[in-house]
Order: structure tokens, then C-alpha cells, then sequence
DNA sequence: TTGTAGGCGTTATCAA
DNA sequence: TTGATAACGCCTACAA
């Protein structure tokens, strides 16, 4: 670990006879610089080892580089195919995202908002339209261009790439209805805050409702069990409601510890009792039989998404964007 | 989007009076500034809703808050809880992780780490210990803690957390041959580089040469192809050479896929041929038969690697340490 | 307990 | 095509 002394632009400018804006123009390959002079700039960059201090040009040009992305969590799978598909596009045009994570609640989305804030990101990208106010506040005020994803509104804080949580919930409800499901009960995660969990509730209510069927006895998950755990909850949820003919989970991991521990517990999935899911990672298709659910594209946001930030931050588009990426319904083995 | 004419800690000590560096000091929480001074200073910040600029504290200071991290990907799950475990700890000691993928290529590797390298990073978490030269030369030139992950060496850079890839699939190996299993395959994500597939394949022909068994036939599988589509290449495969009996993949993802697919087709899976993984993400345990797989703990190399980072930083701990996390067996249905 | 002076490394701006 | 100057916002070092 030698602690070189560090090279920065005015040593190469020193080496090369020249002023440092000129030696920072060379390396930037602006092409008002003598292409000698540039040759000569970038050997002795080489030879020195020199690397280009981003902080510097950061406080500089008042660009940072940086996009913030703020998510529910990374881990678990449903999230990471939007943040993948969203790192890609941008380090592909040279920008880094950091990452929050709100652990699914808002205010903790505000803490980490804060935080990342105080890095000046050129943009930032973040699931959920319901904020608390203090969020949105700083959102508007930041001047950046804000991308709310995986829900849709009609007053987003800028722009907003998703789809509906509560339309995708009813049609799918009512499709189930159609299939003959009378007797349903939800199984989800934590209902608050006018989360996904509680929009897809709201879509699934309102179909039974509208159908004149009882909604039925309902179970909640906390966040972060695991599959099988869930699966141990709610098969013992089910065996205390023979009644029930269709499971309705607002989320595809609760959905594959049901199906995979009743199976196993040999309760006939679809059989003696009908499961389906919300979402869709690879992990639905692989189980026995396949999960039923609904399939969001979660690799389709977050290519639109860094795609607007790309093109607001290129001086093409404008706020107020609204993309439906929508969503599909994958009949499987389960329902 | 409120273009607010922003404002600095020069903003607040003039309005409080004072000077920017006790304005500084009192919103750091220093103990030496006096209480009421504080508390003002304080109050006008918030009023005023400043946000720090990091970005200018990290130029200044030269500590930019920031932890490196570079794994080959965050897709798919493999890495994804030791980048979550890492993130989790870091964040809760005030830093920001920065993820770059080098999508299993040690000179995607290189590119990646120079560009990260120009945002001063504190400190580098880097998974692997193959590397460029070029990116040795960086990661020792740079004079920061360097942890590698997800393998052992003699030799790190600075300091390891990991296991032994190549031990792991020897003892596994050889557990199975105990087992009576001697007609094997292989299926492999591509072997290059001293990658971990290559130190795993290493690993197991070692075993199977000292045990005087024919190593069999291979296959390679690309990398990001997806579970059921090398699912599809590896039923192929088996049906290619019935003899097979154990079917040896060094990653779980396929082994996974390998079983799903065999399954389908009505091959018996163990009956008619054993599938072993290396790896145990959760899809694992929800296949039917559960996988039969080497245990791998990623949560515990990332705050095993977190900490390191986090004492080092804090002026605990020194250079040159080396975690050694190990590896179990779960012998669950596959084998 | 508070302040002064200056610089971290780069790039915007204006001038030549 | 190149350069001089200054400034981005903060914090280190030293002083009072």
C-alpha cells in the first residue's frame, strides 16, 4: 500500500508545459485541443497513473454523476430486476446510481432520501407515489428530474413509469371470479401507507365486492420472512379455513411458500385449494406446479425509467412523463 | 421544481452571526460548540432546509464516504446477500456503497474499478481474487483497505474473507463418491480466468482422479441464461449420456434448472441420476426435491467484510487479515 | 469557544 | 488553440 503522492491535473500540466484547463481539456477529449499537445497530455497521464477526481469535478460543475434509486429492499429478487436493468442503461451512459433502501416504509424513505440528497445526485428514481409530505417537499424543491415507479398516478412529483396496482389486482380478481372462485381469502404483506400490498387489497376488494362475494378471512406477513416461513404461516392459515377455494396473495414469495408447503403438507394445489400470486421472479416458474399469477415487468420500468433520466438530463424530453408499462396475467399450475 | 438559490453553511452563519466553520462544527454535532449556539444554528438550518454537500465535505476532508463494491453481478441472486449484508452494516455506520458488476470478466473488472476509483472511494470490497494486473497494480497503489471476497488466497491484496472454492468442491466430491456415486458429469457456467467455476471444477476432478473415476462428460452453460433455459440445455445433456449418475454442477442456478427440467420430463430425480449444486440461494429449497447442494454463507462473508472495512477505517484492525467463512453440506432430495 | 486563512482538484468564464 | 482567474462548499490547521 504505498501512499503515492497523489497526481492530480496540475502535475501533468506541469510535466507537459502547459496550463491545467489545458491538460483537464485534453483528457476530456474536448476538440479544441491541438491534437500534439493531447498526445502528449495523455502519455504523461498514463505513464503517471494518473485518475481524474470525480469529487473535484463534481463541486465544480455542479454535476455529480450520481443517480439516486430508492427501493423497498434489493434483497428478495421482486425489486432487483428493475435495479439491474436501471444500473445497466446508466453506467452504460457513464452515470453510477446509489442506492436506498426504504425497508417498505416512509419514513425510512425519507431518512435515506436525505441522505443521499446530500450527494447531489443529477436525478433520482423511486418506487411508490405515496411519500410522506416532508419527502415530497424536498423532491419538488431539488430541481432534478424525480421518476416515481411500479405504481401509476395522475399527480406525480415529475414522472412516473409503472402500472396499476389496483386495476392489476381487480382484473385479476374478477378473472378468478370467471374461473368459478367463490370463496377466497388474502394472504399479504404489511397493509399501510397506501403500499402495493394495500393498493392490490383495494383492487381485490372492490372485484369481490362488486361480485357480491364475501371477502373472506385474511393473514398478514411481516416483510422479510423468508418463502418457507411465510409457507408455515399460511399453510397452518389454510388448514384453519377448509372453506376457502382461492388463496389471494399480494405478492408472488408469499404465493410459493403457500403452494410449496401445502404441497408438501399434501394438500392437492389447485386441487383441494386454488393459490395465486403478484409478480413474478424466476423463482414462481420453477416450483411445483407453477405459480398462477400476475406478471409485472419489472426489467421494462426500470429500462424506461433510466431512459427518461437519460433523456431529461440531455436536454431532450420533459417532465410530466407518464409510462404504463401494464401487466399480464400467467395462468400456470396453481389456479 | 422550485429552483431554490441553494444554500450553504455560509448562508446560515451569516444569519446566525457566526462564522461558517462554527455553523460547520455545529451541525457535526461537535462538543465544542456551545449549546445555544448550537441550538440556533441548528434551527436556522432546518428553517432554511439546508442539505449538507457532501460532495465539498469529501473534497475538503478527503474522505468521501463512499465503499467500493464490485461483484460479477447483483442479478440472480447469487451475490445478492452479501450485497445486501454489506450495504445493511455500511449504512448504518453512515457510508454508501457503490456497486459495479463485472459481469464474471476481470477486464470488465479493471474497467469497472477504474471508474469507481475516481470517486475516492474509502475503502474497496472486491469479490474474487484473480485480477488483472493492471487491477493489482490499482488496488495496491491506492492505499485504501482492499478486501477480497467469495475465496481464500495466500496472497491478497490487502485482506480475504471467503472460502475455499476449490476444498469445497473436493470434499463434496468426495462425500458423494462415499455416497457410491461414480459415473459423474459436469455442468459448468464457463471456466476461465481461475474463476470460481474453474476452482470448483479443479476441486472436484481432483477428487475424482485420486479416487481413480473417469471425470465424464461437460457441459458449459452461459452465464445469464436463466434457469429453465439451461434447464433445457442440460436435459439434453443428460439424455445425451444416460450413464450418468450424478450430474456435478458448480453453481446452484443450474443444478437448480437441471432438476426442475429432468423432472418434467419425467426423469426420476434421484432415481435415475443425482443433481448436486454449488450455492444455496433460497430457489433451492423450494424445487421438488429440494436441492442437494454446498452451503454457502454470503451474509456472513458481507458483514464479515463490512466489519473489517468499518474497523479499518475506524483505525482498529490492520492489514492482512483472512476470514475463512467455510461451507456445509445440506444433503436434501437431489442426492 | 470562536474565528481567519486557505486549499482540496477541478472546471466555468472570460480574455488573448 | 491556450491561458489566467476564480469559484464550487466545505473543513484542516492554526490562532485568538
Amino acid at each position: 500500500m504505498t501512499r503515492r503522492p497523489s497526481v492530480s491535473l496540475k502535475t501533468i500540466a506541469e510535466r507537459a508545459g502547459v496550463s491545467t484547463i489545458t491538460a483537464s481539456r485534453a483528457l476530456r477529449g474536448m476538440p479544441i485541443v491541438n491534437e500534439k499537445t493531447r498526445r502528449q497530455i495523455t502519455e504523461i497521464a498514463t505513464s503517471l497513473g494518473y485518475v481524474p477526481n470525480r469529487i473535484a469535478s463534481s463541486l465544480r460543475s455542479q454535476r455529480s454523476g450520481l443517480i439516486a434509486l430508492i427501493v423497498p429492499t434489493v434483497a428478495g429478487s421482486i425489486f432487483s430486476e428493475t435495479v439491474e436493468a436501471i444500473s445497466r442503461r446508466l453506467v452504460a451512459a457513464g452515470y453510477q446510481t446509489i442506492i436506498g433502501e426504504s425497508t417498505y416504509d416512509i419514513g425510512q424513505e425519507q431518512a435515506v432520501l436525505e441522505s443521499l440528497v446530500q450527494r447531489r445526485p443529477d436525478a433520482i428514481i423511486i418506487a411508490g407515489t405515496n411519500h410522506t409530505p416532508a419527502t415530497r417537499t424536498i423532491l419538488e424543491a431539488l430541481g432534478i428530474p424525480v421518476i416515481e415507479i411500479w405504481e401509476l398516478t395522475d399527480t406525480p412529483v415529475d414522472s412516473v413509469v409503472g402500472f396499476s396496482n389496483f386495476h392489476a389486482a381487480y382484473d385479476f380478481t374478477r378473472a378468478l371470479i370467471e374461473k368459478g372462485y367463490r370463496r377466497f381469502a388474502m394472504a399479504s404483506g404489511p397493509v399501510e401507507q397506501e403500499n402495493r400490498a394495500s393498493l392490490r387489497a383495494d383492487g381485490h376488494y372492490k372485484a369481490l365486492a362488486e361480485a357480491g362475494i364475501d371477502p373472506g378471512a385474511a393473514i398478514v406477513i411481516p416483510h422479510f420472512l423468508g418463502i418457507l416461513h411465510s409457507g408455515q404461516s399460511l399453510l397452518a392459515f389454510v388448514r384453519d379455513h377448509p372453506e376457502i377455494d382461492c388463496l389471494f396473495c399480494t405478492n408472488e414469495l408469499i404465493a410459493i411458500g403457500a403452494t410449496v408447503q401445502c404441497r408438501r403438507a399434501g394438500i392437492d394445489v389447485p386441487g383441494d385449494i386454488a393459490i395465486v400470486g403478484f409478480g413474478d421472479v424466476e423463482a414462481c416458474s420453477i416450483i411445483e406446479p407453477p405459480l398462477t399469477t400476475v406478471h409485472i415487468n419489472g426489467t421494462e420500468m426500470g429500462r424506461n425509467a433510466a431512459q427518461l433520466v437519460l433523456d431529461r438530463l440531455g436536454g431532450r424530453g420533459a417532465a410530466g412523463a407518464r409510462i404504463d408499462v401494464r401487466y399480464a396475467f400467467r395462468w400456470r399450475g396453481t389456479a
